[in-house]
DNA sequence: AACTATTTATAAGA
DNA sequence: TTCTTATAAATAGTT
């Protein structure tokens, strides 16, 4: 929805697609982290680039990493870290398969409400949306 | 980082709070839907409201719903919404506890990676953050 | 990296 | 809740 910045170019270097993508992803972390600081929400996203490398931003207020560190934390080889990385990039691969599939099916079975909605309640007529009913009975208007 | 559109009252009543979080989401999940489009990009988020709701967004290119819906899915109880959604939070809830594990695990080994490099390398003195060096290796300023 | 012209996001109020 | 509006933030292209 809705047009971007200024007007895109009809041709997109493969270049300043990346650099669209870096600092999108870097707008959408930093809004997601004010919304955890303003709202006391978490909030947690992955997200792959079009080079198929993952970034991820987690917020969960009650860890305290700083405390983990101080006590115990040892410092690891690169391979070590390499290691870390590639379970990393595993996880939220499978993390976002997870998710989606989940919000696929619930995004289901909400669809399919609403339409046995609209069969089994014609009698109400132009009144049935007008009341504070569940928003998923609203037929689309 | 940064003021918000409109300076904030010194007092935002629970309400307010919760207007915020909603427009706040809904913005992130826009900008999400826009890099997916605009980059050819996968994200996923999960997001927990100060009243412990879940609202999450997830987008793979692959998956087409539609097709999906109109090949077998049949209509639920509401009972069965009530576990599916039950199931969609557990999921989520256990999803953004991996993954903020995940990433904090990688965030301290990234932390411990910059100070061993600023134990290892004081000869370079004044001039080691000069350079076009890895952005790891950089002290904080 | 920084600048800038636009568009978008959004807090408050109606 | 939805709309409006004033102001700040995001950002695409350019330098």
């Amino acid at each position: 929805m809705a047009k971007i910045g200024r007007p895109l170019s009809a041709e997109r270097s493969k270049f300043n697609l990346q650099v669209t993508f870096s600092n999108r992803r870097n707008g959408i972390f930093n809004k997601a982290s004010e919304l955890c600081t303003l709202c006391a929400a978490e909030v947690a996203i992955i997200t792959f680039s079009p080079g198929n490398q993952v970034y991820s931003f987690g917020h969960s207020s009650g860890n305290d990493v700083i405390n983990r560190i101080l006590t115990g934390a040892q410092p690891q080889t690169s391979s070590a870290r390499q290691v870390i990385e590639a379970h990393h990039n595993a996880i939220v691969r499978n993390l976002i398969a997870q998710l989606t599939q989940s919000s696929e099916l619930l995004d289901e079975e909400k669809k399919l409400s609403k339409d046995m909605n609209m069969l089994l309640k014609p009698t109400q007529g132009q009144f049935w949306w007008a009341g504070p009913i569940d928003e998923m009975s609203k037929p689309q208007l």
